[in-house]
RNA sequence: UGGGGUGUAGCCAAGCGGUAAGGCAACGGGUUUUGAUCCCGUGAUGCGUAGGUUCGAAUCCUACCACCCCAGCCA
């Protein structure tokens, strides 16, 4: 049987790679890498990339390198690669030992660079940046060669040598390769592989004035800790020739293999470190880890399950078609996951007080309810009910069409796990805003009992207010309106809305921070923190809302 | 206009010469003490376009079109 036939519905990444296992190429040895540079935090379109390069790794039980591309000292930081570390874990990847620095390679990435200087495959270039920059051509013309590029071996080695020992300045010489000026491909017009900076690295201190460019550095990277399959995103698709020919110049110890799939887009977000940098610095979000922010420490935040996030890249796919995914497929991969897990609990958002006037007063029953209503493993909980009750003030509607099924004059609706109530008084302020309901219950309505056959349209959830726990609740939406947003678009302003008032049930008042749950009928939320017993928590995301599809239908 | 890529439904995506999987979305319907969940049903005579090869083409060939990436001493 071909491979291709064997292999058949794998993605084409994991088709090449086992055609690559199962033919011996490398001694069928597997081993991949994520190779972020410490310059910013992790977006969701990295935990693609993690997703691949760890979980291949994962299926053929090879190792899969977490190294950090960390060559130019003047970008990165300690702060990134923590935040790094921390998201990788989070997503649920182990890189055990295999945690690797470029930086790590520098001394031997420097003997390389010596090798092709005696080959006389690399060359000091004196020019200017401005110099070197006008002779590269453009897209369309060729470039010139470099009035520098046959100085003999010897001076080169001497001068790569003195700009190793931090004799020159930034910027007076770079080590280019000798490739070709007037290739097609810009990449192979001599491309500069190490250049001048007098800056302390994060990891080496002072021992280096010169840092290599990353096309240098991450292909010796890849071959030195014997990566075999180097999987990154389609931008570097033509740099895959420089890569090939420090391969085939350099006398190293594995051949690794690069292979370019697309990057993953998601609508109205942006995913560019250099962006969302820019929203972090402007204050427009709190931080990287908003919970608005596509960054995981942002997802983490706003609730979003690890497990989701892989699920998603997993329905996502791998291929190398340029990709903006919907917002409703992360979405509805998170419900997924939440459905399931999730405790129901009941709390108000927008209260409007309800007193049922023919309940005695004073009086409190417990009223038993599930957590959830397909699991009975779940448990349940005892669920404190009296007269004066808070619901949500979209569940009345004075005067309703005939598709509104919940509270209206003369209406009756079920207290979910409660019993039936009959809306007889509206009662408003002076200004004519709604301020309470007064209505009736009928005591043969009591949930489990079975005693009535009354049918009513709809279930709605509510609290004691006698018994509520207050504190408030975040819900957000997408940062933008724009399904494409650049940099020039506008940051939605209802991203971020808070509601000071909520009342949520008294059972809440165990619940630990971090911990998740569905506000029945209102959506998923997460415990974000508890201070003087008020409760904050996170909207993660909504539940489907079919009536809110028709009222928009309506207009 | 040089080079490198990519075009299958609104968004993803299988397919690999034998007659268009699946998911999300949308739209119907059923169950439901969450307008949730769950269940059932509906979408390509068509695969960027035009030709060609073949008994047979999304798959092979030719031409064309559209879109993305590349001219950092960034990665």
């Amino acid at each position: 049987m071909s491979d291709k036939k064997k292999y058949r519905g794998k993605d084409f990444i994991r088709q090449m790679i086992h055609h690559d296992v199962d033919s011996g190429v490398n001694d069928g040895r597997l081993a991949t890498r994520f190779p972020p540079e410490p310059n910013g935090y992790l977006h969701i379109g990295h935990a693609l990339s993690i997703c691949i390069n760890f979980g291949i790794a994962k299926e053929f039980d090879a190792p899969c390198y977490l190294r950090f591309d960390d060559t130019n000292p003047a970008k990165e930081s300690d702060e990134y690669v923590n935040s790094i570390m921390e998201d990788v874990k989070w997503l649920g990847f182990d890189w055990g030992n295999d945690l690797a620095h470029a930086s790590d390679y520098f001394d031997s990435i420097h003997e390389f660079a010596i090798e092709l200087i005696e080959k006389d495959l690399a060359y000091v270039d004196s020019q200017t940046s401005e110099e070197i920059k006008n002779s590269r051509g453009t897209l369309n013309a060729p470039g010139t060669k470099s009035p520098y590029r046959d100085r003999p071996i010897s001076e080169n080695l001497g001068l790569f040598d003195r700009m190793k020992n931090g004799e020159f300045e930034n910027g007076e010489h770079v080590l280019r390769a000798k490739i070709d000026m007037s290739s097609p491909n810009i990449n192979l017009r001599d491309p500069i592989i190490y250049r001048i900076l007098h800056l302390d690295h994060q990891r080496t201190g002072s021992k280096w004035c010169i840092y290599p460019m990353y096309d240098f550095a991450h292909t010796l990277s890849d071959a030195i800790e014997g990566t075999t399959h180097s999987l990154c995103t389609l931008e570097f698709e033509d740099h895959r020739p420089l890569y090939e020919w420090f391969l085939d110049n350099l006398d190293l110890p594995t051949r690794p293999r690069q292979i370019e799939f697309s990057r993953l887009n998601l609508e109205h977000t942006i995913t560019s470190k250099r962006k969302l940098a820019d929203l972090v610095v402007s204050g427009h979000v709190s931080g990287w880890d908003d919970p608005r922010m596509p960054t995981l420490s942002g997802l983490r935040k706003r609730g979003y399950p690890a497990s989701a996030i892989k699920e998603f890249c997993n329905r996502v796919g791998i291929t190398k078609k340029d990709k903006t995914i919907e917002m409703s497929l992360l979405e509805s991969t998170v419900r997924e996951e939440l459905d399931s897990s999730c405790n129901r609990v009941m709390a108000i958002l927008n209260p409007l007080k309800v007193t049922i006037k023919n309940y005695p007063e004073g009086e409190t029953e417990m009223l038993d309810a599930r957590n959830h209503p397909k699991d009975k493993e779940m448990g349940s909980r005892q669920l404190p009910f009296s007269q004066n009750i808070l619901i949500e003030k979209d569940d009345f509607m004075e005067s309703p069409n005939e598709d509104f099924f919940r509270l209206s004059p003369g209406a009756e609706v079920r207290l979910r796990y409660a019993y039936i109530i009959r809306c007889d008084e509206v009662i408003k302020d002076e200004n004519g805003e709604i301020v309470e309901l007064i209505c009736s219950y009928d005591p043969e309505t009591k949930s489990g009992t079975g005693t009535s056959n009354k049918k009513v349209k709809s279930a709605i959830h509510w609290v004691s207010s006698d018994h509520s726990v207050s504190g408030n609740v975040n819900l957000f939406e997408t940062l933008y309106n724009d399904p494409n947003p650049d940099s020039e678009s506008p940051i939605n302003q209802n991203s971020m809305v808070e509601i000071h008032n909520p009342a949520f049930e008294k059972s809440l008042v165990d619940a630990v921070v971090g911990s998740r749950f569905q506000f029945e009928r209102n959506g998923y939320f997460i415990l974000n923190t508890v201070e003087d017993e008020r409760l904050s928590f996170n909207r993660i995301v909504t539940l489907k809302d079919t009536w809110a599809k028709i009222q928009k239908k309506k207009g």
